[in-house]
DNA sequence: AAAGCGGGGTG
DNA sequence: CACCCAGCTTT
């Protein structure tokens, strides 16, 4: 039999019941696959229900402001995607009438969406054969067929996606994309694949050949950057601190942050207190300054590490506008900054 | 082609 | 600790 035949009887047999797989409409698909970029199912989930609750469609979406869409999206990372969801949903909405793109070639031209997601819409919505690689998909077929190309090469990326290209099924691609993602997602998964229960471990390569943690082959990843991050939490005699908003480039565009002095290492009083980035936010007396936490709070991402003191800044008046400290709690913030705002006691 | 972008789960 | 997750955009 056929790949694509036997992957899809094992897909009928084994699927899990996701809520984005009762529907076709390529609202909902399509804001599943924003929200499941690099993030895990079980992830995401709470998040699907949360924008599909708030924004039942395209048009309730497009009307949303930024920081609405922002700070639903608090905590799930990545958060250009929130942006991109919310500038194509206006896109759509006014300017194509609140019609969905219906082809690969169309929807890839929408911000946030690239060959997968267009490939995942186009296939699930639409029924265009139209490979949708991912991950997990990369996973399977470097596995099965011993490909050592690295999978996050431009080789690989343009291997992997013709071989899975050709195996598609014509005439079900929607239930072939899920069928080999769930597959790669449940089955043959990272570490300790199911190998003795795998419906394709008598002609699996790396089976046979006992190469399962070699494959697939990735170039290596980059070294973390550590960041010396301190934020000035100011509290003034009417109940009020200040927040800032992230601007540009770079980590947590668009959310907001207390004060920021970033030095190039742990910051001691005297040298926080001589930083230009500080001397921005002077007060008349640093009589009311002090530390929070002796030792730096460690946020760790995937490709840097933020070392964060916290220095409380007691003051008569603020040296901006603030908000009070009630208010935080509505603005989207980093999840180290939320982690502050819940434990500490203002 | 390579770098940048979050947060959390897993072994 | 390292690796990975229903990847995309910018440089």
């Amino acid at each position: 039999m056929i790949f694509a035949k036997r992957l899809i009887l094992w897909y009928l047999e084994n699927k899990r019941d996701l809520p984005w797989r009762a529907t076709k409409d390529p609202y909902q698909i399509w804001l599943s696959e924003i929200i499941l970029q690099q993030t895990r199912v079980e992830q995401g989930k709470p998040y699907y229900f949360k924008f599909l609750n708030a924004f039942p469609d395209i048009f309730s979406l497009a009307n949303a402001s930024e920081e609405e869409v922002l700070k639903l999206w608090q905590g799930l990372g990545y958060y250009s995607r929130a942006r991109n969801l919310l500038f194509t949903a206006k896109y759509i909405a006014f300017e194509l009438g609140g019609e969905f793109p219906q082809t690969h070639k169309e929807l890839i031209k929408l911000k946030g969406v690239g060959d997968y997601t267009a490939s995942a819409i186009a296939s699930v919505c639409f029924d265009e054969a139209q490979a949708a690689v991912d991950g997990n998909v990369f996973r399977v077929l470097a596995r099965i067929y011993g490909i050592e190309t690295p999978t996050n090469s431009s080789a690989g990326i343009k291997e992997f996606r013709n071989l899975a290209q050709n195996l598609i099924s014509r005439d079900d691609p929607a239930n072939f994309n899920q069928a080999l993602i769930e597959f790669g997602s449940e089955q043959c998964k990272p570490r300790n694949p199911l190998c003795s229960t795998c419906t394709f471990a008598s002609e699996c390569v790396a089976f046979n050949q006992n190469r399962i943690s070699q494959l697939p082959v990735k170039l290596k990843k980059l070294k973390v950057q550590k960041r010396h991050f301190n934020y000035l939490v100011f509290l003034s005699e009417k109940g009020e601190t200040v927040l800032e908003q992230r601007r540009g480039k770079g980590i947590w565009e668009g959310l907001y942050q207390f004060p920021l002095v970033e030095t190039t290492a742990e910051a001691s009083v005297e040298n926080l207190v001589q930083e230009e980035e500080f001397q921005n936010y002077s007060l008349e007396t640093i009589d009311g300054l002090s530390l929070y936490n002796d030792t730096p709070i460690v946020h760790k991402l995937t490709h840097q590490h933020i070392f964060t003191k916290f220095w409380i800044y007691s003051c008569r008046e603020l040296p901006q506008k603030g908000i009070s400290f009630e208010e935080a709690n509505k603005f989207p913030v980093p999840v180290l900054i939320e982690n502050f705002i819940d434990t500490f006691d203002f």
